[in-house]
RNA sequence: GGAGGAGUACCCAAGUGGCUAAAGGGGACGGACUGUAAAUCCGUUAGCUGAUGCUUUCGCUGGUUCAAAUCCAGCCUCCUCCA
């Protein structure tokens, strides 16, 4: 079998790594044992945490043991790394309840059974620490001088850091200690904004434990607009289908910028490098295939092959008037709404395609809104059921948003 | 605990009594062009309203004034320096 560095080195996930060459040694002639963490600061994870998962994805396929670790201890107190400011408390309920929706979303992708795969919760053993005696054990290892000087503290230290977050760290680190010691974990891995946080773990198994162990970081995902992957304006990708359906999935990854096609084809899905090649350096409107290629393939891998398909079919009816329609968006509305007639206004905001009829009034005056096809000229129109075929209309807001307004009976 | 400074719309940031729903930039949205891309250009960007107009908004609460984001008082939050 391949070695899983190799692969994973190909594939572009990596940023930075400890020992390369005998961390590459150890995965080619041993199952390891390797942790990722998840803070559990939503109710669903993301399209950003995606790519963490298919590094797990990828490394249990070869044969090692992922852990994933779920912050319900950590999340209490919000890792400071890139934030300006501290972040928000969440409540120990809400945190339990996060983490009981990611352990739901990650057995979708890794196979937990006959503990092949581990999902830990780090408030198992973080909320019963003693202070003194963690102050004692663990505290004992660390420089306050050299925290001062890593990257995610020092800009802090502009805007004001409380000893709070400060201990953020050690309470990482002493999760990789606790999971050195009870699971035999020998590698964490995490996005390169954890590096500092990694190699605090790294650093105190070493004084401890006389061990080596080892700390990979792979790239955040950003896209060639400097975005964070998965970040739109008006909202996060969600991996919940309730949260993002899978249609939104399927066009946030078809609208991919085409510098970032390659990229997303080798990172997100599990295409044979030549063949994300191949696609990759296709020039001009040919790469569109990429991109539904790309955006096929990852709702596939998330939501599984049937919604992939019916988000396909439905992005090939509304933009290239095929006939299947698959899933498009769509609310079911009362019949007796439209005998009166509804402003169209109202209907833009009852459907939630708009927040205000000020903002209506512009698209409409702006030439931003389509029945059916036909354009909408008059804010003050009215749509009466006269306007419905077979029970339904199509409305388009600008040239990408579509929503379908269905009659219920 | 003491001394200074700051809090403006999604973000950054001007504005220091009326002409300010609040310059400028970014972002976002709509249109044109295109390939459901990028770049570019035009427009829009508090709410209600067909329009005139009305209502709410400049950390919070009161006050002065015909009139306040702008002046005064108290409070809250953050930052810097000192202890």
């Amino acid at each position: 079998m391949s070695n899983v560095y190799d692969i994973l080195k190909e594939r572009g996930y990596i940023d930075q790594v400890t020992y390369e060459d005998e961390l590459k040694e150890l995965l080619g002639k041993e199952p390891v044992t390797f942790y990722i963490g998840f803070d559990a600061t939503a109710d669903s994870l993301t399209l950003g945490h995606f790519i963490q998962i298919m590094v797990m994805m990828h490394m249990q396929q070869h044969g090692h043991r992922p852990i994933a670790l779920i912050g319900g201890g950590t999340t209490l107190i919000g890792d400071p790394t890139g934030k300006s400011e501290m972040r928000k408390l969440l409540t120990k309920e809400i945190i339990d309840y996060n983490a009981s929706r990611f352990k739901e979303q990650l057995s979708r992708f890794l196979d937990f059974s006959e503990g092949k795969a581990l999902m830990l919760n780090n408030a198992d053993w973080l909320l019963n620490l003693n202070y003194v005696d963690f102050m004692r054990e663990i505290g004992i290892h660390f420089s306050v001088n050299r925290m001062l000087t890593f990257d995610c503290y020092k800009n802090r230290l502009e805007r004001g850091l409380t000893f709070f977050e400060f201990g953020y760290m050690l309470m990482q680190s002493y999760d990789f200690l606790y999971l050195y010691r009870n699971y035999g974990c020998k590698l964490q891995v995490g996005g390169s904004d954890q590096w500092s946080n990694i190699l605090g773990g790294y650093e105190l198994i070493r004084k401890l434990e006389q061990d080596k162990v080892y700390a990979m970081t792979f790239k955040l995902l950003t896209t060639a607009s400097g975005k964070k992957m998965g970040k739109t304006e008006s909202g996060t990708i969600w991996l919940d289908p309730n949260k993002t359906p899978p249609y939104d999935l399927y066009q946030y990854l078809r609208n991919t910028d085409d510098r970032d096609v390659e990229k997303f084809l080798s990172l997100l899905t599990f295409l044979p490098m030549e063949e994300v090649k191949r696609l990759g350096s296709l020039e001009g409107a040919e790469i569109n295939k990429a991109k539904e290629v790309l955006a096929f393939e990852v709702t596939k891998i998330i939501h599984g092959e049937e919604e992939a398909i019916k988000a396909q079919k439905a992005a090939k009816s509304l933009f290239y008037g095929a006939k299947e329609e698959g899933s498009i968006p769509f609310t079911e509305m009362d019949k007796s709404v439209f005998e009166e007639g509804i402003g169209i206004l109202d209907l833009l905001r009852e459907v939630g395609l708009t927040k205000s009829n000020s903002e209506g009034r512009r698209l409409v005056e702006q030439g931003g809104i389509t029945i059916d096809d036909v354009k909408v000229t008059a804010p003050d129109m009215k749509v009466t059921l006269a306007d419905f075929k077979d029970g339904k209309i199509l409305i388009r807001k600008g040239k990408k948003v579509f929503h379908q307004v269905r009659i219920k009976n």
